[in-house]
DNA sequence: ACTATTTCCTGGATGC
DNA sequence: TGCATCCAGGAAATAG
């Protein structure tokens, strides 16, 4: 499931691969609940657009679309934004023509050096979107490198668990349920404790844990559980590095007590109960 | 203004 | 082996 990094190094990849190339065509299936702007104003943006920079925010990838250059020297001119969302199993792939179609392919785009852009998604969980040049904003504040004041204030009064508030994308955008649990793990936080009881303390320590896994799963390529690969097909290793998620009542790397697994805003959480007040 | 719950979707795992 | 059922979860929609 794609969180922060995983899409840092999908965008990162997909910039270097295809930064500079030109969209001639693009073909758009028939599942419409993917899209969040029509096929047409999609197709329309695309077509004919430079790409100009692919870059990561929140859990979005955003292709800045440029109108193409003449002249390999003259100045970009901004033609808008190419919005992906990958959702749970969404994939952008830079594939040879002659490449097989994978099933569940919703988007082609030929490029002029002969490679094509494809979006392949089978539980249909992501979102592609179309919009004005330089106009996306993802819905929170970046995590990495957040406000240390701005983030302690954020939680104030919210009677949620710290788990479902670090979920929620209009506070933070990007941290998802593997990150989540990670991190509540390394500050020593329940994720079931209310966001509110949470101290100063208690948030100094979250802040200071989100930003360590957060580096730590980038500069390891992501965590490859499920099916993910980066744009050039390579697995991320930060599943090795998980110190709670997905270990249920495995031994505690630190204590050896069994890990606990619990459902918060219906999704599993992994904490362990003797070292997580 | 918040919070909790439901819904969307397929493939892999599990159970009989 | 085959078939039914369950489960994974990001985020929008809905209900309270």
């Amino acid at each position: 499931m794609p969180e922060l990094p995983e899409v840092e190094t999908i965008a990162n990849g997909l910039h270097k691969r295809v930064a500079g190339d030109v969209i001639e065509s693009v073909w758009i299936g028939d599942k419409s609940n993917l899209l969040k702007s029509p096929a047409v104003e999609i197709a329309k943006m695309l077509e004919g657009a430079e790409i100009a920079h692919a870059r990561r925010a929140g859990k979005h990838i955003v292709i800045d679309l440029a109108e193409p250059r003449r002249r390999k020297d003259s100045a970009h001119k901004p033609r808008g934004q190419w919005i992906v969302h990958l959702g749970m199993t969404g994939r952008v792939l830079v594939c040879d023509v002659g490449t097989e179609q994978a099933k569940h392919t919703h988007l082609v785009a030929q490029l002029r050096s002969g490679r094509e852009l494809r979006f392949v998604d089978p539980r249909r969980f992501g979102k592609l979107q179309v919009v004005a040049a330089e106009s996306f904003r993802a819905p929170g504040d970046e995590p990495i490198g957040a406000d240390r004041e701005r983030f302690i204030k954020m939680f104030k009064g919210r009677k949620t668990p710290i788990k479902s508030a670090l979920l929620n994308q209009k506070l933070l955008s990007g941290i998802g349920n593997i990150y989540a649990d990670e991190s509540l793990f390394r500050s020593a936080i329940r994720p079931r404790r209310r966001a509110a009881t949470l101290t100063r303390n208690d948030l100094m320590r979250l802040y200071d844990a989100i930003q360590v896994v957060l580096a730590e799963a980038i500069a390891a390529g992501g965590s490859s559980v499920s099916d993910y690969v980066d744009a050039n097909g390579d697995e991320g290793f930060f599943q090795l590095e998980h110190r709670v998620y997905g270990r249920e009542a495995e031994p505690c790397m630190v204590c050896a007590t069994p890990i606990k697994r619990v459902v918060i805003a219906g999704r599993s959480s992994h904490y362990c109960p003797k070292c997580q007040k």
